[in-house]
DNA sequence: CCCCGTGTTGAACACTGTTCAACTTGCCGT
DNA sequence: ACGGCAAGTTGAACAGTGTTCAACACGGGG
């Protein structure tokens, strides 16, 4: 049998470690549109049909580099540190750090009816499964409104993260509102904005030091309204 | 000179609404992928060359397309109702309803590295101008947290829901939480969300009516917020 | 030593977006 | 009423894409 995932081919040292590269130098470069097949076997010197041994398709290639994507997105927001509330805004900020960077292999990593593998979903549960803890641990600071779930408060702070990167990387919100919102302040209104999503319990008791931001709306008290729609559904 | 936009033209009556509307179909029938030109072409009856004299471009075909779906989510975001509160829950289900229905086309409109023309951006503007005229009018019920900017708080409700949406249908949501959310659900989270983002003030006082059916609200008695949003557009 | 299987090639196929010379067709001026 | 003009359309072509496949090279095991 000789499992296959040792086997570091004849010609070039593990060819599918170098495609995945050559994908990223493309998607780096050229953006989404350059990342294409041949050219990444051509980057890599091989013939176009020669990936094909290592990625059963294009789409593949595209979950394989979206999976990296992940991992290393996972990476960067273990790498947040601070106390839980602080926490928030500082994962926030290095989640639309990370997609503002490399924009190109986010949308890979988000656009996915190109290539979405099971192992990619497996590591995007990691990464989520990070903002889901950081929820809970913002929720023991100040509880979440009513009894919503924490995964889904995870779930509408990453949509929230989420949306406002791909329209401000789309292009669709520095039209509508130019030179209003450049990268720093789309940082901190997510941040702002996903620790007042996330923890709305009543906090003007204890002053956060997350107070001091661009924006920072102060907590409320929407509780009822939350926890009235969550029995109803 | 003669106008162009009048020569109804001489083969078939006006073949660039045809090629739309055979996009729309093709979108409709086999999602984005399927929308290629020749296809489009091909449904209309006409040489794969043809539609070069209706549109530059593939991406202009798709910056139409993507226009009109702007121009009918506008349309139906306006046609939700009721006194402001109740109604920014009914908008934001008419968005969600909007957008899980033709999935095909929300992508369409707001990926548009395919395709993106200034008229495409004003209309999808006069979309983002009914979110924000909407916010102004929650924020006069109770005030928008700090010195917010009120199109930045429409933006994020507009972001919130978006990543909402474009993590549901990108299958995304779905396979990290199975069976969890399903598209009611997500309606009333986003709805849910919206309202406890954009009016992030004390409530506790009026319990608001919006805290009750998945969608359309029952009209409350803050007309004249609604007014005084009204006269001011 | 030869054989065998993995890895690779390069040519092929069907398809895409795009261009262009040639042709058709209706409208307008004289 | 007729000829000409310009817009509309065609169908073939080109480059480039994803994908497949018979043939070939090269390593290690008998």
């Amino acid at each position: 049998m000789t499992v296959p995932s040792r086997s570091v081919g004849q010609h070039h040292g593990d060819l599918r470690a170098e495609l995945l590269r050559a994908a990223l130098d493309l998607l780096h470069a050229g953006g989404v549109e350059a990342l294409t097949l041949r050219a990444v076997a051509r980057r890599a010197g091989v013939s176009p049909g020669a990936p094909y041994h290592h990625f059963a398709d294009k789409d593949a290639l595209l979950a394989a580099v979206a999976e990296d994507g992940f991992t290393r997105l996972h990476a960067a927001l273990a790498a947040a540190t601070g106390a839980p509330p602080a926490r928030l805004r500082a994962m926030c900020a290095a989640y639309t750090r990370f997609a503002l960077s490399q924009p190109a292999l986010y949308a890979v990593m988000f656009h996915p009816e190109l290539g979405q593998s099971p192992a990619m979903l497996t590591v995007a549960n990691a990464a989520l499964a990070t903002f889901e803890r950081l929820v809970a641990a913002v929720a023991d600071v100040s509880p979440l409104p009513g009894d919503q779930d924490r995964r889904e408060a995870a779930l509408l702070v990453w949509a929230l993260a989420h949306g406002a990167i791909v329209l401000h990387v789309g292009g669709m919100v520095r039209p509508l509102t130019p030179s209003l919102i450049d990268e720093d302040r789309l940082i901190s209104q997510v941040a702002a904005a996903c620790l007042g999503l996330a923890a709305s319990g009543p906090s003007e008791d204890h002053q956060d030091p997350l107070a001091q931001g661009v924006v920072n709306a102060p907590p409320a008290t929407l509780d009822d309204a939350f926890s009235q729609n969550r029995d109803g559904a």
